[in-house]
DNA sequence: TGCGCAATAGTACGGGTGTACCATGGGCTC
DNA sequence: GAGCCCATGGTACACCCGTACTATTGCGCA
């Protein structure tokens, strides 16, 4: 909880491991009415220090960072008694990565090319007790289960046959007939559209519906 | 060509579709002695319509932009009589990408989470005529080729059976028989050590040997 | 209670895939 | 010219895969 009246500026908190965006973002901010950037965090380990030491009412989370990712740190965050509205950064729009980031607790989601006015609105909206997301992606958060609409199941069997797994093989890791995972693969390649395993898997990695970890 | 003696500046001009890179690279290198920062455009096509009008010493080329990539415009600046030496930064490391830009004639490569003095220590090299890229990523320039020890025809076959092409359909595309196809993708999954044709597909974009187009 | 859906298992069949070979010709280098 | 790599084409064989069905069980929702 806060001083409801003693304070009209939003605090923020910057976190990323990249240091030409903390300057960037400390730059378009710092200068803004009715905003106080208090710090910028390089990890968010150092974030999560920071805030038991500071108030904070918006913080900007990079979402792909070494160590400690953006996922890790808003499930971090979701532990502390009065924590932040995390709006998430990326650099890409990664479907599977946000839609992941708003299971964990994000309320807002910028790409980082995004311009000053609309990161500021983002913040407002956040503060607000809103939520921020570009239209686009509000839909598409909405949709994308729908539009693969792969079951849990098809998902297990998606990321098994995406390794070079056989359904046989596949069958076994799962203890279940190779019938039934023919049957899965063959509502997987229907689902995507697509002619066949190996183009399944492609596409699931460009649809950000499989995540491929290197 | 320019005034010799007359000037100690490195002119830069800075090419980011991202308002906050620009911002970022910005704040932390004009105010740097011996550097100047005469620009910071938007897409490959601002830049370039910059630099009929004003002398360039090294441009920092963000890689990834919509319309005319870094790659594009990479191209486009081999056309003039006295091209910048080109710093081309990326959020991520992605070999190929990397591998193309070098291609295209870069002399040097940042990831965007490089340090203000990194940054710098590139761009006096990049000047005095030299290369510029991590240590880790100059060795793998090397060895990318090595390591994945595809040939010209491999590659095209790969990136055709991670569409979901059989092997006779690869081999009508091609012109050539259905078996040597098949021997290509032998050849492909031995090398890459993998167990078949979906796995080489995921292991390929994984590694960058692919670029997934979305 | 009944309907729909997910997951399961199966059969039948045609065609694709992967492996292990062998063989030839073109181009490049020593 | 010999040696090497690349691309090409082939045979034989075992196995995998994809499609088209059918069918059963269990869960949850109306």
């Amino acid at each position: 909880m806060e001083e409801s009246t003693a304070r009209a500026n939003i605090r923020l908190l910057i976190v990323d491991d990249h240091p030409v965006v903390r300057v960037g973002l400390s730059s378009m901010l710092r200068k803004q009415p009715g905003l106080s950037v208090i710090g910028a965090a390089h990890s968010g380990a150092e974030a999560l220090a920071l805030l038991t030491q500071t108030a904070v009412d918006v913080l900007l989370l990079d979402l792909r960072m070494p160590k400690m990712s953006g996922i890790d740190t808003l499930h971090a965050l979701r532990q502390l008694p009065d924590p932040p509205h995390v709006i998430v950064l990326s650099s890409f729009e990664f479907e599977e990565e946000i839609y992941q980031a708003v299971e964990a607790g994000a309320v807002g989601y910028l790409l980082k090319d995004t311009s000053r006015t609309e990161i500021i609105r983002a913040i407002y909206a956040v503060q607000a007790g809103k939520t921020y997301f570009p239209q686009r992606i509000a839909a598409s958060l909405e949709e994308r289960k729908l539009r693969s609409g792969l079951t849990p199941r098809e998902l297990e069997i998606l990321e098994m046959l995406s390794k070079g797994l056989t359904n046989k093989e596949i069958a076994r890791g799962l203890a279940i007939s190779q019938y039934t995972v023919r049957n899965h693969i063959n509502r997987i390649t229907n689902k995507l559209g697509v002619s066949d395993r190996t183009e399944a898997a492609t596409v699931a990695i460009q649809q950000g519906i499989l995540i491929v970890s290197r």
